[in-house]
DNA sequence: CTGTATCCTTAGGGATACTG
DNA sequence: CAGTATCCCTAAGGATACAG
């Protein structure tokens, strides 16, 4: 199931929507850098409920668009491990944004409040500590 | 037409995701934002070509979400006019790091190269300007 | 456990005509 | 000019079964 992304224009916007703009793809995005999700069945489990076969189109698309890659897990040969690429980590910024402006005006949960405190505080030093988290492995 | 946004959960990027997770939300913030537009015909003229029905849907989102407000246009009675609100205004830092980070990785614009270009020598002045701009209104 | 495949329903969206 | 309405098609997505 190959497909590749078409871009309708090349204002900067509109093509970083052609690659994510859809309900479910910051998702995944949000859980490998947030929630320290790597595998499948984690992606699975969030409580927005990805279906299964959406997962495996995002998954697909992120990987061409060079935002996440595949490794095998070292215990089990089944077990792929996913992982952010540095255009991946990149999006940090971006996440970040989304956060803060969220926070600011809906209602969400408790943690997502503490976080967007500490973002409010120091939000170069939370960015640098997540790119650090990132760039070390 | 009138439609209640559904959120899936309480995160803070999913509730962001369920007002502007699409193709052409964003487009129309950008057209508010940075290239002066503020009627329907001018949203319709952008390169991407939203069509009417989806233009009209997505306006309606917008202002049911509190991100942009409607007015009359002065001299005609046809004629209205769109505006960000303060909600819509705070998109802006969002909007900012999108262009950053696509400019980064992929083939954009030669004006969307050289804003990124100002983005990296002063994000926080960028940001600023484009805040007085909309707040001075 | 990681996907694929299938079935089916709904939502998104293009084209175009039309109304106030 | 700002929408609405309609038609129609495709894409998105949920549910579930199943394959490697």
């Amino acid at each position: 199931m190959k497909k590749k992304i078409e871009f309708r224009s090349q204002c900067p916007i509109s093509t970083a929507l052609d690659i994510f703009g859809d309900k479910w793809t910051l998702l995944v995005i949000r859980d490998l850098l947030f929630n320290g999700k790597r595998t499948y069945g984690e992606f699975l489990e969030s409580e927005e409920k990805i279906a299964t076969n959406i997962l495996a189109d995002r998954l697909s698309i992120l990987e061409m668009a060079g935002i996440i890659s595949k490794k095998k897990h070292p215990d089990s040969n089944a077990k792929i491990l996913y992982n952010l690429t540095a255009k991946g980590i990149d999006l940090i910024p971006v996440l970040i944004e989304i956060i803060a402006w969220s926070e600011k005006y809906h209602d969400v949960h408790p943690y997502a409040k503490k976080f967007a405190k500490q973002l409010h505080k120091d939000k170069e030093k939370v960015v640098r500590q997540l790119f650090e988290n990132f760039t070390k492995k």
